[in-house]
DNA sequence: ACGATAGATTGATAAATATCAAGACGACGC
DNA sequence: GCGTCGTCTTGATATTTATCAATCTATCGT
C-alpha cells in the first residue's frame, strides 16, 4: 500500500501488551476497532443458553475481526487473550476510509477476509462430519506437522479451551485422549508424544480440504 | 461500479438454467465461476467420512462461492440445485480482473463477503450453543418472520435437506418436531402451523448476534 | 514444607443423537 | 383404481456426548 496511507494508518493505531485472560472485545459491542495479534494468543468464544464456545484461537499475525469493522456492525464473538500478548488495534473508522482510499490495501484485506472465510467453512465442515476423537486426532496431526514432525505436539492452550475449540467438555476431551492411547498417543500435560503415526492417521482420516490450512 | 466494467462483466457471464439436483460444483474443483443464484434454490454441501452435511441454501440473490474465487482456490464445498434454479456463472478470471479495476465493484464484494463470513460465524454459534431441538425452534421463528408472519411456515426445502442444514439426521428431525407439537408446532408436510409462539420463542431463545441475518 | 487452589482426570449416570428396521403416507404413472 | 416409488415417520437399540460428583495432580505463595 502507499506509504502515506500506511503512515495514517499506523499513527492512528495503538499497540499494547495485555496480561493473560483479560477480555478485549465483548460480543454485541460495536466494532471500534480492527485488532491484529502481534505476540501471544488470543481466544475468540461466545456464550449463549448458559454455554459458552471457543471458536477460534488467533496468533501473529492474525487479525479480528475483519468482518464487522468492515461492515461497521456489532462484534459476533468476544475476544479474551490466552497468554500474555501484544495486541495493535487500528479504529475501524480508519480502516474503512484507508480501504476505500487504498486499493492495495483493499487488496490485502479481501484476500485476509477470504481466508478467514474459508477457514470457518473449513472448521464447519470438521464439525458436521467428524466425531470429538476424530477432531481431536486431526487437530494432533496438524499441529504435529506445524511444530516441526519431531513426533512430539505441544498444545497450545490449557485443556480446557482446547476441549470447547474442538466442541466437546473438558472431560470428554481426557476421554478423547484416553480413546487415542491405542493409537500411540501419549499424553503428558501439555506435551503430547505422537508414537504411531500411520496409525493415527488411520483413524483421522485428514482431508486437505479440512485439515490444511493454507488451502 | 462503472458501467463499462458491468458491460465486461455481463458479456462474459454465462445463465443457464438447471433442473433440480443438479450439481453444479464439486469440492477439490478449481473455482473457475463466481455463480449466481437468479432464481429457485442452491444446496451447498460437503461430503466426507462415509457422510454429507448440507452448509447453506442460497437463494436469489446469493453467490457462491465468492472467497474460493478471490482466493483463486479449489471450492471448499459442492452445489447442486434444489429445486429448478437460474444461475449466472461469471468466470472467475473477470470477477478478479474487474476487483482490481473498479473500486465500488470491489467494495460491494466485500460486503458481500464480510456478510457471507458473518453468516457462516452465526452458524458455528448456532451449532455449538445449540442442541438440535433449539434449532429446529430457531429456524421455524426466523422463517415465520421472514415470510411475513401469518402463523404458517412453509418449509424451504425437503425434510431430509432440512435435517442436514440443522446438523441432525432425519429420524431426529421427525423426533424435534414430536418435542416442539407441545409448544404450538403443527407439522402438514412442509406446511408448519404456529399456535404458540410465546411458548415457541420462551423454548427457542433466540439471539439477534445468532438468528438476525441482518446484523 | 505446607496447605490452598485451579486444572485435569475418573467414575457413574443421564441426555442427546445416530443407527437399523419396519411401517405409514402421499404423489405419480398407468 | 391400484401398484410403485420415494419420503417421511415410528420404534427399538446403540453410540456419542454431557452432567454431576469425587479424586487426583501440579503449581504457587507463604
Amino acid at each position: 500500500m502507499a506509504d502515506e496511507n500506511f503512515a495514517l494508518l499506523v499513527q492512528a493505531a495503538y499497540l499494547q501488551t495485555f496480561p493473560p485472560q483479560v477480555q478485549l472485545i465483548t460480543e454485541g459491542d460495536p466494532a471500534d476497532f480492527l485488532h491484529i495479534v502481534v505476540e501471544g494468543c488470543v481466544e475468540l468464544f461466545a456464550e449463549g443458553n448458559q454455554r459458552e464456545t471457543t471458536l477460534q484461537l488467533v496468533r501473529p499475525y492474525g487479525t479480528f475481526i475483519l468482518a464487522a469493522v468492515l461492515k461497521d456492525a456489532a462484534y459476533l464473538m468476544s475476544g479474551r487473550t490466552v497468554e500474555r500478548s501484544r495486541v495493535l488495534m487500528i479504529p475501524s473508522q480508519n480502516v474503512r476510509v484507508t480501504f476505500d482510499r487504498d486499493v492495495a490495501f483493499a487488496r490485502a484485506l479481501v484476500a485476509e477476509l477470504a481466508s478467514d472465510f474459508r477457514t470457518v467453512i473449513k472448521e464447519q465442515k470438521n464439525q458436521k462430519l467428524r466425531t470429538g476423537v476424530e477432531r481431536l486426532a486431526n487437530l494432533l496431526l496438524r499441529l504435529h506437522g506445524e511444530q516441526g514432525s519431531t513426533g512430539t505436539v505441544s498444545l497450545p492452550c490449557d485443556k480446557r479451551t482446547l476441549a470447547a475449540l474442538l466442541g466437546m467438555t473438558p472431560e470428554n476431551l481426557s476421554r478423547a485422549f484416553g480413546t487415542l492411547k491405542p493409537y500411540g498417543v501419549v499424553v503428558n500435560g501439555g506435551e503430547i508424544r505422537l508414537t504411531m503415526l500411520e496409525d493415527l492417521t488411520t483413524l483421522a482420516k485428514p482431508t486437505r480440504l479440512i485439515d490444511d490450512l493454507n488451502i
